[in-house]
DNA sequence: CACTGTGTTAAGAAAGTCTTAAGATTTTCA
DNA sequence: TGAAAATCTTAAGACTTTCTTAACACAGTG
């Protein structure tokens, strides 16, 4: 399950560099020093997330995202200089979905690569790699085309959140899933701490839907110090 | 039996500093401050560990890690700054088995340095270097994934840290393991003094549940002056 | 017997979880 | 568009489980 990646940088050490750190990661590179090859190779090829940095010699970022938004979905991510923090506003709205200021630790860089990837063939792929959008086990029915959810037949009502993160969990039953796994691949990109108890009160939430308890939980079972997990 | 190390590690001082330390337990340390000379000591030398940066002036130190892992199976510390902490993971699934963060104390090292080599020499013979999430000998089954654990088809319900222990006993299954590398290995990198009784609190409590007497242990057998042990 | 390492116990500290509710944000729909 | 509804996030306190500490008892060692 690798991916093709669009890197477009006119300082050939921070493309080489970041090139180099993706490929470690076994990602398809392509590489580029100008506008005008990236945008060939955007015709061309069949990419799944490009990194674009905004000064060029014969373009800028933004056109170039533009483009891609004229016939793509995949995800972008803009490099900006530090005291560019003015694009941060624009390139998001230009259509941007994230952007990391230079000079960057590449590993931070791919970390945001893996989250929007993850992020996209998640929520924007028709056609999913590997996941199902259909998990039927123990009288819970899942169903991600329709957001639809029963529980023995008895339909429940979830919020979007809800939906996910019990999809998450049901996707890995019989497996602990930590508040902070689940929270990574719920929300995404985001950075999680301790301190943020909002996973704690969605399940809260599930669990009263489900007419579970906390302490003798049916479905959604507390592994102390761990996380939760849904039985096989 | 001495082993033979190298450290790569482009701040002089420190690559120094390690050498001291190494030297100093009888193992020969083959010493670059550059990835290009390590790249031909790789080659060349029959090693048995290697130490590397991640920053190098020529490259980096996944790129060295990956050089090994296509030819060599032994060990790969990884050291790294204090801020990069997202290399924890993308380090470790690049094919590293232990890291590092700097400032780090000598002797913190040189005792990773041990654990690895104890655990090469041990798993080189017939089991697998990679870490698997169950293990199950002897009426003792340990699930990583669900957190379960069994002993005889009984169900044990374990803390997390009494979890960790015995797992750690049972990873290690045949071979004693100190109340210090218990620690190390549980509670992470957190130093060790002899006056803190924390793991033979947690033994007591293990034992406990396992139904087993301190002085005629079935399973988790004291050996005095050096530590505990599960027989295979 | 002194000495050092190990075992036991219990209580207080610390950490993790649950619940609740208010306020912020987003979505819906007239 | 603006108001209402739904949803999400945050925060605080109660509650539970787990961990650590410390004091003392016990067992090996020389």
């Amino acid at each position: 399950m690798t991916a093709n990646i669009l890197i477009v940088d006119d300082e050939q050490a921070i493309a080489d560099l970041v090139e180099v750190y993706l490929k470690n990661e076994n990602y398809n590179v392509f590489k580029f020093y100008n506008g005008k090859d990236a945008l060939n190779c955007i015709e061309n090829e069949k990419l799944d997330l490009a990194i674009l940095d905004i000064m060029l010699p014969d373009t800028d970022g933004f056109s170039i995202c533009r483009k891609i938004r004229e016939r793509h979905k995949f995800p972008v991510i803009m490099l900006t200089a530090k005291d560019e923090e003015i694009d941060k506003i624009t390139g998001l709205t230009l259509g941007a979905d994230d952007y990391v200021t230079k000079p960057f630790q590449p590993l931070e860089l791919v970390a945001r690569v893996k989250a929007q990837l993850r992020r996209f063939t998640r929520y924007n792929s028709s056609e999913p790699l590997r996941e199902e959008n259909l998990i039927e086990f123990a009288g819970l029915v899942l169903n991600k085309d329709t957001h639809e959810c029963t529980l023995n037949e008895r339909p429940l009502s979830l919020t979007p959140t809800e939906f996910s993160i019990l999809w998450v969990l049901a996707a890995n039953r019989g497996r602990v899933v930590s508040s902070e796994e689940l929270f990574r691949e719920v929300w995404g990109e985001k950075y999680y701490s301790n301190s943020n108890n909002t996973v704690m009160v969605h399940i809260r939430h599930l669990r009263e839907k489900m007419h579970d308890s906390a302490e003798h939980p049916k479905y959604i079972k507390t592994v102390w110090g761990v996380g939760y997990k849904i039985e096989k």
